[in-house]
DNA sequence: TCGTGATATTGCAATATTACGATGATAAAT
DNA sequence: ATTTATCATCGTAATATTGCAATATCACGA
């Protein structure tokens, strides 16, 4: 026990859940508002923005990032992440229409 | 360490991380889809729709409950539960406010 | 009252997540 | 060449979550 029974549940309902737990982090959220307002590139200003260790940042971009929502390069020996816009609607869309669909059967 | 800094976030991102964490659990995403299919009064046909345990059920019942989106009272000795579409839609907006404001900031 | 069915709670084991220091890799600057 | 800055990864400790069996509680009917 104590793993989530992943394959007992459609793919449709998987898929919400798996984007749902990007953003049940404070820590991600917080990255995703940054890295939004910046103008073009920002570096590891997240780590005295926000206030984690270094190592614990790289960690939680990298969770966005295996998501799909980062597009970043290097710049010399910083990287400049962007969110990548397209995957980002694509999760407002999946979310926006569980909840749309969800409110529509109910009771 | 181990532990979710909460407290150095301010309120708005914790209020998104806090409701994109109910979804998390593809259970709970399900379960509220189940609810919200099913005209007027469930019981536990979710343990059998599920086919997770009762205690496992009833605890993630818990969750959601406990984020403010069910109402439940009971008819006899069998729960009905109905989606609060109050706080559902209020969630749905603060999530989509979330992610339109993060898409326009966007470099 | 007793038994039964439905739900909630408790206690615990398994697993996952969060956080950080240390280390490694790479690129610029000195 | 050496140092410095930046970022990723590894190892590990602390904490949280998930899931279930066992138990408790409560409502109903016999």
């Amino acid at each position: 026990m104590g793993a989530t029974k992943r394959f007992i549940y459609n793919q449709s309902i998987n898929e919400v859940a798996n984007i749902a737990k990007v953003f049940a982090h404070p820590a991600r959220v917080a990255i995703l508002k940054y890295i939004s307002e910046q103008e073009g590139c920002i570096n590891n200003d997240l780590v005295d923005e926000i206030g984690l260790s270094q190592a614990t940042i790289s960690q939680h971009l990298s969770v966005i990032g295996d998501a799909g929502l980062l597009k970043g390069r290097f710049e010399g020996n910083k990287k400049c992440y962007c969110i990548n816009i397209e995957r980002f609607e694509e999760f407002q869309i999946l979310l926006n229409s569980f909840f749309i669909k969800t409110k529509t059967n109910c009771c």
